[in-house]
DNA sequence: AACGTCTTCGCAATCGTTTGCGTAAATTGA
DNA sequence: TCAATTTACGCAAACGATTGCGAAGACGTT
């Protein structure tokens, strides 16, 4: 058995027709006769013809495929972005290649040049942790590659962004532990080259200013590294504080679980002794004990609307204006035992 | 600024040569003398010239491109197979197109035709919970796409299959409730469509059997969507029989937590009252209280061994004999606390 | 000097499809 | 009946790269 894809070829020789009447008659160009029409169209589906896409690449310069760059599948909120991404680009009719820059700036250049040179007709991604120099995605925006950024993005970029809004979601989490009645809230900042962790820090300074909250620099704690380990040992420096924080809002929920480790350690209660609020609402969070508190990104919602950015922008011609189009999408946050001091713990 | 990737004809223009002459010194063809040689790759470089993929792929009928099928990216092991996959595919120069059936047959037969209709060199896939026709694999084979399953395979069809060792997993996992001391240990079996769920069944009637223990079809109870609400309900029918059951081996770690949840909501104890342990491994399993014993899936190792021998049958010539073989990788049964009656729990 | 050989390069076909243009044959109009 | 359209199709180039073959010129050999 010989791999044997039947061509427009084989199906005009069958006919003794040209290859281009075939290719007419398939599309239903009007100058084809009825009769022929049907003699090639019957053929070509009793032969199961599927036209070659790698030819018709080729000829219209168009791939119809999108590349992804996302630093991590396993995360479930980037997850759930791909699923909205595929869920828009298939009824488009487009294909989507997913990489991992695995929070390697390495992995994300090598990535970017791959998805490039494979001629993909668009490019989404959310940058590394690591990603400090953007040269590789200046390269595409001058090969007029169309480029949409979701959640982590590159504010200096003239190019499509779709972001949640981080600040309001942090000030809503503040917020919430003031009205709770928290009166030393620290925060567990991410890496501050990340725009999202910036704008997490600025919602948290934010909430603390309108409610004439005290900002206090020691109860903010950098955890560069957004690990379980790493936020264990900063929480258990807060807690060494003479007066050690009731409430800890962190940029991350693994980064909050590693602080509700070190709080139970200690014998202190969450959340009687030290609230918690992270950030991002993974699976787990609903799943802990005492259930975490944690701000929902709409990962779906942001994977569609990217998409349908990076859409226009292909659709664009050559001549006109590329656009620039920001969207920010709300966050909405998941109040659970972790930060319930005054209600009963919602069944969650 | 238009899109104006340079080619090699361009190189050819400027140079005033043959295309062919460009195409063979970029090469380092023997045909080419140094001087022209030199000249030639030197304003290739300078150009920054990339040859166009999709040309390459029509040319020699290869897109170095592969096509995964996968249930469910949001997965934590499948997250994990992704990442095997791409770590061999990059390696070698292919590219990895991901695309989702969320359990559902008719998305699987969707993105099955979309990966052929663009022309990849194979498909490595999973099948969907719902998957009882296999007729889109079958024409995969006809037509000589190179095909391999992972994790759930199709027994009947003529393909390569690396799977988890489930039944090995099983045996172990119901093994070490055994030695723990429990004497009524039931089961929340999965779909019976699905090969892996049939041969954790097995694994659990042959470490019962071997241990002399009877086998009461009544602690057998199947979980046909494997949500933690179905368990929930399903465990407690086990635990409203008149000798219930003193642990519980789960076909999957959410099932297990549902288990788990109907267990608390009794004011019964893990592990004293009732044991459990999953299968999976999930993210979640380590984080909830008590920490979940599970059944680890080596995911990472599975993507490549999957991938290795796609590669290798996608080198084989069109004469060659196709091969089939099956991997079976060996699982690892993770003690954590939710079975731990003997000795103190385990630092997870 | 004539012939053979090697070096170095170009021609043209090819992969599968599309499409502008040309052109026979069929049809129409007066 | 003859010219003007219209109909229905084929030719050939194009997308970008590869490759078998042929060939011109340089060089060596006898």
């Amino acid at each position: 058995m010989k791999k044997t894809n039947i061509t427009i070829k084989d199906i005009a020789r069958k006919l003794g027709v040209s290859p281009s009447t075939v290719s007419r008659a398939l599309k239903d160009h009007p100058d084809i006769s009825p009769q022929t029409k049907k003699e090639i169209q019957e053929l070509a589906s009793s032969l199961n013809y599927q036209p070659n896409s790698v030819a018709l690449s080729l000829r219209q310069s168009k791939t119809h495929t999108i590349g992804v760059i996302i630093p991590e599948i396993a995360h479930f909120f980037f997850s759930a972005v791909i699923s909205g991404i595929e869920d828009i680009a298939h009824s488009a009719g487009y294909h989507v290649i997913i990489t991992q820059s695995n929070e390697s700036f390495e992995r994300e250049v090598m990535n970017t040049k791959a998805l490039f040179n494979s001629r993909v007709d668009g490019i989404m991604l959310s940058i590394s942790r690591e990603t400090n120099n953007y040269q590789h995605l200046q390269n595409l925006l001058d090969n007029n590659v169309p480029l949409v950024f979701f959640d982590r993005m590159v504010e200096s970029l003239n190019a499509c962004k779709v972001i949640v809004n981080d600040e309001q979601g942090a000030y809503e989490a503040t917020t919430h532990l003031i009205e709770q009645g928290y009166y030393r809230i620290a925060h567990l900042a991410g890496p501050q080259n990340l725009g999202i962790s910036k704008n997490r820090l600025n919602g948290y300074k934010a909430a603390l200013a309108d409610n004439k909250y005290m900002m206090d620099d020691n109860l903010v704690k950098v955890c560069g590294l957004g690990t379980y380990e790493e936020a264990e040992a900063i929480t258990n420096e807060l807690l060494d504080y003479r007066f050690p924080p009731d409430a800890i809002f962190s940029n991350n929920d693994v980064a909050a679980y590693g602080a509700m480790t070190a709080i139970k350690k200690r014998g202190l209660r969450i959340p009687e002794d030290v609230a918690i609020v992270g950030f991002s609402n993974w699976r787990f969070s609903s799943l802990i004990q005492p259930a975490l508190s944690s701000v929902t990104q709409p990962g779906f919602k942001m994977g569609q609307e990217a998409t349908r950015l990076l859409m226009k922008q292909i659709a664009l011609g050559d001549d006109e204006e590329a656009i620039t189009e920001t969207i920010s999408l709300k966050t909405n946050l998941v109040v659970r035992e972790s930060s319930l001091k005054k209600k009963k713990p919602a069944v969650s």
